[in-house]
DNA sequence: TTTAACCCTAAAGTTAGCTAAAAGGTTTAG
DNA sequence: CTAAACCTTTTAGCTAACTTTAGGGTTAAA
């Protein structure tokens, strides 16, 4: 038997804290690679373990794996993925600076229902469920 | 041949605007009910259009259907379901709120990034893909 | 040597709220 | 009478990022 090198996917998992099953997903998204053993065993490079923490450090940045999957094209295409990494990330920050947005007005306009139902507590009619609903417009679309 | 009563399907799906598809999954979830005639269709009590626009409304104030499902069944064991209508109500604001503060740090953490990058973009060492996420500490669970 | 711990694949399940497609019965307008 | 429009059921698909399950091989320590 010839003696096959390198860090078998429990280990990357300890390493980095991600799942077995995830890091099998990984590798069918090709986000990271593996030798097979005769065992057929995945076999991984040291550096595997960082680029799996690259993987989680991107997504705790809001990084999509699709996300990821496009910065490690353009790494392993031999460029410097650097300048799509901060175009992605100034992506993110507009979203999340519209949803932000979005969730304050939607929240303003909630506290407004609950402030205005607070101060008179309506009585279903009958075939009402709840006024506190029912009397809210539907909004056109 | 007896004379079935009431809306067909496709008149309730008009009057709300809500597809026929998404009618049989609310009575799939028991949100509404329906009769049937010897045809085997589904007939519904003008009640149901008031009812599915509840759900509508609902649903336009961030109440899942899960939310309405317990709403109703208050409803339907004959009591007053405004109170609970008024809490789930404030939990939600209550989760937005959450949701909006973590989303603003976040995004400040990201532009922190943003802008400590801009000024000073370090270059990838052998083994790394791109600094501007290397070199961003793994978060504590 | 045995057995626990580890590895494999393939496929299905999870969440939410639907939509779509296939294959077929019913009704209704002309 | 016929064809369009409507209704039925069941099943699958959609998104994202996995997890779980089932059914088996492999390895390593005691």
């Amino acid at each position: 038997m010839t003696v096959a090198t390198g860090l078998k996917i429990g280990e990357v998992s300890k390493q980095t804290g991600v799942a077995v099953g995830a890091l099998r997903y990984y590798e069918s998204l090709g986000l990271i690679q593996s030798r097979r053993g005769e065992n057929s065993y995945r076999y991984y490079e040291p550096e595997t373990v960082q680029q799996v923490q690259f993987i989680k450090k991107a997504q705790a940045l809001g990084f999509s794996l699709e996300d990821v999957s496009e910065v490690l094209n353009v790494h392993n295409q031999g460029d410097l993925p650097c300048e799509l990494v901060q175009s992605i990330l100034q992506q993110k920050i507009e979203q999340l600076e519209a949803q932000i947005q979005q969730m304050l007005s939607f929240k303003a306009e909630l506290e407004n229902y609950r402030d205005r139902w607070a101060a008179n507590q309506p009585r279903p009619q009958p075939g009402e469920i709840c006024p506190l609903i029912e009397t809210i417009p539907l909004a056109e679309t």
